[in-house]
DNA sequence: AGTGTAATTGACCGGCCGGCCAGTTAGTTG
DNA sequence: CAACTAACTGGCCGGCCGGTCAATTACACT
């Protein structure tokens, strides 16, 4: 019926990257296999390596459309201009806690890819982390945020800690007592920002 | 020369399990083969099935044998009896990060269980952050802590980041700025506990 | 209509996978 | 020493792995 499909490698480029990336994210780049992918993306093996060139070939673009986007959108919202105060960076987090929460698969695959050892995320994270922390010092210097404290450290601790957030979700979101996605990013900021010991002032 | 080696099962298996850890610890189960951990303990593929039932059950043992000793010494050090101030939550704080970062395979290996979804860790966590949570709320309930905040949330994040730095160390040891565990862990210390903002009185 | 190109197919390859099994060997018990 | 058990071995199995290749098929250009 439906008569689909006339020959257009460029959806059929995109039904197999779709098929790859569910089952990559899934269970990681050794437990699928060529055939499993071209079974659920209705193509052919061979049709795979056509396109792709093998296995790690179609893992390199699965990845790199995945991070690709994503690399853009922080180094965008990196590089904005303005001055940061404390109220960006909280803002800039909740973008980024945000994001994570709405591409969840992303985070499993970075996962995944860390583990692995992937080389080609590392020097685009480090250029986010740069940025980030370019900006943390700046707020430093404006005395905006305490200033002992190493730049990158915070990057890292909020990179760290919501890239963890969503890739161990399944692991702990049955932990006893622990709270939505908004809950917990709100606890977080409080304590990242005005610190777990009781404040004895209340400005 | 050396005459190594009368029969002796308790050896054996633990030279197997010796090599499997280090295999499954660098690239997961799935890439791993029963064949390259047969290779790297000297021992006969056959071997292992005879002593292991097979290859998942050899992943288990490993398993069990690495995280067993982990969850028993931070229930026992989670179950200590003292009123829990902050110095003493910062003192066990202290302890978990050397914890991992005396033992980093098992925070890869933690990795790779989790991603694979493996259930038999999620209890045992469940009743660590379980102990945990009510350390923290005790210190909440005794002022030393501010208790608006799910104590739930604090483990989580004292676990998930320490955890995540260890796992990804290798990613991010390359990153710009980056310090020693020892300054990371000063600095998230300072960050958690007093938080990100400058405090305007010096108490 | 003819020709070139690229998408697409199915059959096939060598190789490794995990698992199994029939033996052999060493230690233990009586 | 005989008998039993369990550690240990080598070889084999069916099956899936990733990859290749020669052949078709659909489309674009002329």
């Amino acid at each position: 019926m439906t008569e689909v499909a006339t020959r257009d490698s460029e959806r059929t480029r995109s039904q197999i990257m779709d098929a790859a990336h569910d089952l990559f994210v899934e269970r990681g780049f050794d437990a699928v296999s060529i055939r499993e992918i071209a079974r659920l993306s209705g193509v052919t093996k061979s049709l795979i390596h056509h396109h792709f060139g093998g296995k790690e070939g179609l893992w390199e673009a699965v990845k790199e459309r995945a991070f690709g986007p994503y690399y853009e959108q922080q180094r965008d919202e990196l590089t904005e201009a303005e001055q940061p105060g404390a109220e960006l960076l909280i803002q800039g987090a909740r973008n980024y806690f945000e994001f994570l929460r709405d591409n969840p698969k992303v985070a499993r695959l970075f996962a995944w890819a860390h583990l692995e050892g992937d080389t080609s995320c590392s020097q685009m994270d480090a250029d986010l982390v740069r940025l980030g922390s370019q900006r943390v010092a700046q707020a430093q210097a404006s005395g905006a945020l305490r200033d002992d404290i190493n730049p990158t450290h915070v990057v890292t601790m909020f990179i760290s800690l919501f890239t963890q957030w969503f890739e161990a979700k399944q692991h702990h979101q049955n932990w006893p007592g622990i709270g939505s996605d908004q809950e917990f990013l709100d606890d977080f900021l409080k304590v990242f920002m005005e610190g777990l010991l009781p404040r004895s002032n209340s400005s």
